[in-house]
DNA sequence: AGTACGCTAAACATAT
DNA sequence: GATATGTTTAGCGTAC
């Protein structure tokens, strides 16, 4: 699903250019021989290469002059604070906000690091996973409130500590080399720097979530008048002694705090005990957007769990790109360390997973709020906690009353040709070939996107992100005897796709070839003539051994990024999510799936299908566990016409055949493709 | 570069 | 003969 599918989801802007490139390929399917190559070309051209570039460049349009503005706007008046506040300190004068910081300065340092790295901890999709998009909305409210009252307590104490630190450095200094304390004083700022950037961050965070204008003044006015300090991550190493402090002096000679060495160092500091604090950079990203905080608060967050390492999971490194194989988490600290250590690539690296967190916390903010439009457009009871808020523990009952509720990020869409989640503006419309289908490698949970995005699918002209194979078998197993006759098959297509309205010559054709072709495709003899049904067995072999793959959606979310590791755990976190029963047998939850869908556990809990590959006789046999509604009782014949001409493009597009429209919804729901 | 896979097109055979 | 069904081959593109 997700992922080509599910995978394009995330992409949101760029449609405009695949669609584009799609209108012309769609023509290649009416077309002739040429036609194919020509539309293969067309498409194809829009793959991951061109996914990547919109990817960027949406977050560059994200980042936005505002926002940028805003940065440029802060900075020049914490520099100018720091200033201030350096010449104050030098003169040995105490401002009377450092006394009343005094107060609140203990106990904050946790909670502040918590508060702070708790939200970034999980990925985008995790939360997306776990919480609905209402819920997140609440969250991170909270956590933007609680992060400004702690950052306020934080920047006060952090005012205070540092202004006893000029203190003893004033006191030192009568004793030490005038470099040492200019070195203080460089470090010092450093400091303020870093603090300068932690508001930014903040402040971008909270314009992300609309809790904040983006009016450059409101914005830094609160925080503006904050003293400043340092990062929190950077407090352990200023409580620590002076020494910390004057250490980073000698990378500070960029008083800017130009250096890109700051996003690195933050990427690894968990490797190794922090000892300097470097200067935090003021690079920004292309957005706009610095390059700080998502890695630290990684790192924090890291050094948080003795045990484990949020970079180290099954026995390899989850560094992007990188999955070399590690033992133990000692020999993976080692690897961190010399691989991963502080270098331009390491530095390019967590910039771009910069990019990637913002994007994609961006792209759920948006997500979650076209959700909210959707089902408050088709009247979901949008208000409503949550339909999808409990992937984990979602329960058939209430989950699929429709079959629209759960996706995070689709709904129903009637008529309007939205773009569901898991299709990427590349497939919209596309007619050229070689697009990977997400179901086919990789356990992309074709049933489920067919759930979420049914009423999509079925009145969009929009080409559906899975291979015709998977299809096929889709179409096969959602019938109560698993077995479809050819012209049922293309009932099933001319029925759930509008796309498969048109040009059926062309699909058709490829539906034969594929039945065919594939050996998980037997042709049984049947009373009634030949059906077809799938061989499990076969259809897992066509797949490979491990998911390492991304539904499409990770790949074209970051594509260009090649993050290997950012890939897996994304469609980790997207196969978890809402679709318990769709996805990889390992990844399946046994409780949910049991209950969501008595299919599925057949599916999922191997190859089983004791599908007789050369079926043999095997009369349509009902497979006691499904479901019992009467999805089949197609009567073969009488749709042939059907297909040949756009049926009912809206609306119930085979009304002839199916029973009533909840039928057909739960007929979509049901797993076909969980087991995969 | 090689390979696997998917899509499209097309030719051909067989059954209805 | 027309159509549906089924098989096979080929070319192209993409991803690995």
């Amino acid at each position: 699903m997700m992922v080509e599918s599910a995978s394009e989801t995330i992409r949101s802007a760029p449609s405009g250019q695949n669609g584009v490139g799609s209108l012309s390929g769609q023509a290649d399917g009416s077309g002739s021989s040429s036609g194919g190559g020509a539309g293969a070309a067309g498409t194809a051209g829009g793959g991951a290469g061109r996914d990547g570039r919109d990817v960027a460049a949406s977050a560059d349009s994200n980042g936005e002059m505002s926002p940028a503005e805003l940065l440029h706007f802060q900075q020049q008046q914490a520099l100018q604070v720091a200033r201030q506040f350096l010449l104050q300190q030098a003169s040995g004068l105490s401002s009377p906000g450092n006394n009343e910081s005094k107060q609140s300065a203990s106990a904050v340092q946790v909670p502040v690091s918590v508060a702070m790295m708790s939200p970034q901890m999980l990925t985008p999709q995790q939360m997306q996973q776990i919480l609905s998009p209402p819920q997140l909305q609440a969250l991170l409210q909270q956590q933007q409130a609680l992060m400004l009252q702690q950052l306020q307590e934080y920047y006060k104490k952090q005012q205070e500590q540092l202004h006893l630190q000029l203190l003893t450095q004033q006191q030192a200094g009568k004793q030490q080399p005038k470099e040492a304390l200019g070195n203080k004083q460089l470090a010092f700022q450093q400091q303020l720097l870093q603090m300068q950037q932690l508001q930014q961050q903040h402040l971008l965070n909270l314009q992300r979530q609309g809790l904040v204008s983006l009016q450059p003044n409101q914005a830094s006015g609160p925080l503006q008048t904050l003293p400043q300090a340092v990062c929190p991550t950077d407090l352990p190493q200023l409580w620590k002694g002076e020494g910390a402090p004057g250490q980073p002096a000698e990378d500070s000679v960029k008083q800017e705090g130009l250096d890109l060495t700051g996003a690195a160092t933050t990427a690894t500091s968990f490797a190794a005990p922090p000892k300097v604090s470097p200067p935090l950079s003021h690079h920004t990203l292309p957005n706009g957007q610095p390059t700080v905080l998502t890695p630290r608060r990684d790192s924090s967050s890291h050094e948080e769990t003795p045990g484990s390492h949020p970079l180290y999971g099954h026995g390899e490194c989850k560094w992007p790109g990188c999955e070399t194989l590690c033992e133990d988490l000692g020999q993976f600290i080692k690897h961190l360390n010399t691989e991963h250590a502080l270098d331009d690539r390491s530095t390019a690296q967590c910039r771009v997973q910069m990019q990637v967190v913002q994007q994609l916390e961006i792209q759920l903010a948006k997500e979650s709020e076209r959700l909210q439009a959707m089902m408050a457009h088709l009247h979901m009871r949008p208000s409503e906690p949550k339909p999808f808020s409990q992937p984990v523990t979602v329960s058939a009952a209430d989950s699929f009353p429709d079959g629209l509720v759960h996706p995070p990020t689709s709904a129903a869409a009637p008529v309007t040709p939205l773009r569901p989640p898991g299709l990427g503006s590349a497939s919209l419309h596309s007619g050229g070939p070689a697009r990977r289908r997400s179901s086919d490698k990789f356990c992309s949970p074709i049933s489920s996107e067919l759930a979420q995005n049914h009423e999509f699918y079925k009145n969009a002209d929009v080409r559906p992100p899975f291979t015709y194979a998977s299809l096929i078998r889709q179409a096969i197993l959602e019938t109560p005897d698993r077995q479809l006759t050819l012209n049922e098959i293309y009932n099933w297509f001319t029925r759930m796709f509008a796309y498969f309205r048109r040009n059926t010559a062309t699909w058709k054709n490829a539906v034969r070839h594929n039945l065919s072709l594939h050996k998980c495709f037997v042709r049984v003899e049947n009373v009634k003539g030949a059906v077809w049904t799938v061989d499990e067995r076969e259809y897992q072999k066509r797949r490979p051994p491990k998911m390492t793959g991304s539904p499409t959606l990770v790949k074209n979310m970051i594509s260009g990024l090649s993050y290997g590791a950012l890939n897996a755990s994304y469609q980790a976190a997207l196969a978890e999510s809402s679709f318990p029963l769709l996805n990889s047998p390992g990844m399946l939850n046994p409780s949910s799936t049991s209950s969501l869908l008595p299919l599925s556990h057949d599916d999922v809990g191997a190859p089983v299908e004791p599908l007789p590959s050369n079926g043999s006789s095997s009369p349509p046999r009902l497979s006691p566990p499904q479901y019992s509604h009467q999805v089949q009782v197609k009567e073969e014949p009488a749709e042939a016409e059907e297909d040949r001409r756009p049926g009912p493009l809206l609306g119930p597009p085979n009304p002839s055949t199916t029973g009533p429209p909840e039928d057909r919804d739960l007929e979509e729901e049901l797993p076909g493709e969980e087991l995969s």
